[in-house]
DNA sequence: ACAAAGTTAGTTTATATTCACTAACTTGCA
DNA sequence: TGCAAGTTAGTGAATATAAACTAACTTTGT
């Protein structure tokens, strides 16, 4: 499906997002660090946006496997969200220019296939954390003194900033370890009783 | 201190953001917008990063009113965050603009001087917050089974990411009023027994 | 030998900023 | 009081730089 060279690209361009920024990505700078010309890019993608959308499919597709295998196995609710945690985190220690992408939705304004990918992403990943809190709140694993919506809100807001701060932190302390800790106390925050 | 031209450029900027992101804030559209040529706004402003600044300054202090003012008043933590939430959900209501500041900081990296005012405003506020629920949780408010620190991430992360969501929506639901709603379920999770 | 992958040298378009100049005011003083 | 001098806010034209992309040629590996 990708060529080695195409691979190539996609990952010196995740580099250059994340140490840089959306700016950082030009095919000037991509080029130069990739060690090829300019034009040599065209040979493998169409254009920017392309190189884009490849990037988003890549994230779109690690996060659909991440949250469709819970969804679907046999285990309890917290046990899914606890997975779904510490999936992401593990997925962005190995690949912290991820995070960039996660959160990306204002970079990627004015380009409507850039926006409408990120969007489906979004969607998707809210309404099956909601699904799989529903279920806990069913079997009685979950308060349900507030709604589901509200819990995924708090759930999935925690997880955003939290992974924020570490960006923000320049990755200086260890997201799965202390990702893990607050993974602690959302599942009591959210558990019944 | 500003003069009504300058404010002209503040407000106009903010709209531009706002209408199409950080790459719509280019100096001919705003020029055009205003209806003057763009060497005029070199009058009023010395560069584009200043106009940039002028609008950082605006939030962080419209911010810290909100943030500080609380910390000081003699009601309940619980209250406090109760006004914290209300008031944000007030600002943004009047001014939805100022939503694509508070998520900027992925647009602003490589402006030195852009992104060490938002980490000081993000910093302060994430602080603040933090002493609140401390306060909270030794006068036997706020549970103290869960670290200040992590209900502070939740709490901030929450709102953040609702106001994300509202943002994406296009602005079509009631900030105030869902976010009244959020406040409620946010205010029982943090709160003792 | 030929197709894939590369190069050099451009083009076009956009953007922030500067330049030289002007019309309309305000101010200081003979 | 009246006018010379200065200031403010504007203009159109030009400049520098950077971006994405293209045309035409060359190298390389099977």
């Amino acid at each position: 499906m990708k060529t080695e060279r195409q691979q190539e690209i996609i990952d010196v361009a995740l580099m250059l997002i994340n140490e840089k920024g959306i700016q950082g990505l030009t095919m000037k700078n991509l080029s130069r660090e990739i060690g090829i010309s300019e034009p040599a890019i065209y040979r493998h993608f169409e254009n920017k946006i392309q190189i884009l959308l490849a990037i988003l499919d890549l994230f779109r597709e690690s996060t659909r496997e991440i949250f469709e295998k819970e969804l679907h196995s046999g285990i309890s609710a917290t046990e899914k969200i606890e997975h779904l945690f510490t999936r992401h985190f593990e997925r962005f220690a190995n690949n912290p220019s991820l995070v960039s992408v996660i959160f990306s939705e204002e970079l990627f304004r004015g380009e409507p296939l850039l926006m409408q990918k990120i969007a489906e992403v979004i969607d998707k990943n809210a309404s099956i954390l909601t699904q799989i809190i529903q279920q806990g709140q069913q079997n009685g694993e979950i308060r349900d003194d507030i709604s589901a919506d509200h819990l995924a809100v708090t759930v999935m807001g925690s997880l955003r900033l939290f992974v924020k701060i570490w960006q923000f932190s320049g990755y200086r302390f260890s997201i799965k370890e202390d990702g893990g800790k607050l993974l602690t106390s959302v599942k009591i925050l959210i558990q019944k009783n």
